[in-house]
DNA sequence: GTGTGTGAATGTTTTCACAGCG
DNA sequence: CGCTGTGAAAACATTCACACAC
């Protein structure tokens, strides 16, 4: 299988390793293909073609074995290995991400924390102290930053992308409610709760809510 | 355009409006699909194309008129309205959620927060009362809940969900990071950072960060 | 000239259906 | 048998290219 991954199978692999999870805890040894599509509503013919692009990880007339399939996908996702981040913005949304607590345990290190506003910096939130914006370049150097979080109001969302460019940061998850602009050789994915929102709206309004 | 309409293209449709509020700050009166297309990183056919679904917003040689294009979307997603919305667990997310306060502006009204945890209940947080999770029946039927938002830990996430759906409302965000399931005629979005994240991951490895 | 709206063409993703293995 | 892995077929989505309107 040589030939290429469509981008909507790798968006779905994710989704695969939370229910694997699950199995896992349910002690669950094997699972076919048709019980993990129940679960994640979808066809299991679409779960086995999603996995063949990486692999041959089945038995037939079994199915799959839920931890090495877990420790293949961790694997191929690239995440047998602790990310470091750096979150810039430390408003009301910055310190609620950074003080949730659902990165760390999920493998994604919060190593640095960003503001601007000189009433924030040097205060402490959740065991991390604010630093300016303007040490940034040195924190990517000196303890690299593989991925940045973007939390700042809307209207300064691209000064921040730009800046986490600049430093050379090739990743960044944008919470403000903006469509920013990255070089292509940069990965920029948007978390906005109120798109999702508004497209139930959609088809509340079509069944007539 | 009696034809069906693909489910992509409602999802991109509250994209489109950021941007348009985005150029209605700036005060354009009137937007291209080509300038349209650069902010969005999409070509100018597929906006076209999806915009044709609903009508004929556009003026031939000129564009766009912005503030109309906005007003025929917000109609066209049910956003010319409030929504109700429900909040069920007060933990640190649901707090989070609640005290952000950028559902409010953009159209959400939050009018109940709810918990099972005693030691929550009575409590207030952005000046709403926490609720037992028993009083939601009564609040459906009293106040209206168009979406029930979920933000319980992840092991009580189906249950809240059974929940919401026995009370009868049709939509749920769920930002609990399971799959859940839910009879087919209820609506159903995951929001959850960290499969963003993990998409990122498998492009940034084969980069080779 | 400029830019929309849209069938037709192209490209992509999903589903089907079955050979082959345990 | 049951279930995977996979080419081939069907469904779906995007892009092209051009007639038409301003």
């Amino acid at each position: 299988m040589a030939v290429h991954i469509p981008d909507v199978v790798i968006l779905r692999l994710p989704s695969y390793l939370r229910v694997l999870s699950v199995l896992e805890e349910e002690n669950a040894e094997i699972v076919s293909s048709r019980e993990l599509g129940e679960r994640l509503r979808m066809t299991p013919a679409q779960i086995r073609k999603d996995l063949s692009y990486f692999g041959k990880f089945g038995k037939q007339g079994k199915g799959y074995n839920v931890s090495q399939l877990l420790k293949e996908l961790h694997q191929i996702l690239g995440l047998d290995r602790d990310w470091s981040v750096a979150i810039i913005g430390m408003g009301r949304l910055g310190k609620a991400i950074l003080d949730y607590g659902d990165l760390t345990p999920r493998g994604f290190r919060i190593i640095a924390a960003f503001d601007r506003d000189p009433g924030q910096i040097g205060k402490k939130v959740g065991g991390l102290m604010i630093k300016d914006i303007a040490e940034l370049t040195a924190v990517v150097k000196n303890q690299g930053v593989d991925i940045g979080i973007v939390a700042v109001p809307p209207a300064q969302a691209q000064e921040a992308i730009d800046c986490l460019v600049e430093c050379g940061i090739k990743a960044i998850l944008n919470y403000a409610p903006v469509s920013a602009r990255v070089p292509k050789d940069v990965l920029l994915e948007e978390v906005d709760p109120v798109l999702a929102l508004q497209t139930m709206t959609y088809h509340l309004k079509s069944l007539g809510c």
